[in-house]
DNA sequence: GCGCTAACCTATTCATTAA
DNA sequence: TTAATGAATAGGTTAGCGC
């Protein structure tokens, strides 16, 4: 019974006082108020019933004004989390954006030198050696394995990649934290 | 399980204010 | 005058409680 009396006295609001007559018209809070309630939202997101009353008591504002005040500001709160979520959402991005750019250049010249080397390859197997200019071509397969690992093995460090070493993982990106955190205010689970 | 109620959330309205 | 901001409302959802 209690309870639903201070429910009623909740629902007068100023907006229906107009309606019932009383040319109240919708104010803006003062900023002593609003340095109390935001102090307040900052220890708790949360408003419990005491505290409620409490500022209601504190501040000569109905505890349906302390209510929607806090309904409020969590909405702009979360607004404000989401859009720090959305700038760390599209870091992440931009920087396996440049990775997989980086990567995709990485395979076309790997591509390229494969294609040089097989070539290569086809002309000594069919025992054809061109020596054109001051170009020397060796003719035995074991000269172009050394040549072609090295190649390899040489691409591999400047990348950081092989042999279990890739330099970005999808576990990598799985891992990565998101921010769900806004400094100076506590982590809201709805 | 069902109805009631309080509290909360999201979307929206509307008054105020600054540019 | 108008866009931005914030107080308040409307309507929906959820959780707790008594029956």
């Amino acid at each position: 019974m209690e309870v639903k009396q201070q429910a009623l006295a909740e629902t007068s609001s100023p907006m229906e006082k107009m309606n019932c007559g009383n040319q109240e018209k919708k104010k803006r809070l003062t900023s002593d108020q609003l340095d109390s309630l935001e102090n307040s939202f900052q220890k708790e997101i949360k408003l419990d019933p005491d505290r409620k009353m409490k500022l209601s008591k504190e501040l000569g504002l109905q505890p349906r004004q302390i209510a929607v005040w806090f309904q409020n500001r969590r909405a702009r709160w979360k607004n404000k989390q989401l859009e720090h979520l959305y700038d760390s959402l599209k870091q992440e991005f931009d920087v396996i954006s440049k990775e997989k750019q980086k990567l995709e250049e990485e395979v076309m010249k790997l591509k390229t030198m494969l294609r040089e080397q097989a070539s290569r390859t086809q002309q000594v197997s069919t025992g054809y050696t061109e020596i054109s200019g001051e170009e020397t071509v060796e003719s035995t397969s074991e000269a172009l394995r050394c040549s072609k690992r090295g190649t390899l093995h040489h691409q591999q460090q400047q990348n950081n990649i092989g042999e279990g070493n890739c330099s970005f993982t999808l576990e990598d990106y799985n891992t990565v934290p998101v921010l769900p955190y806004w400094p100076g205010v506590p982590y809201y689970h709805p």
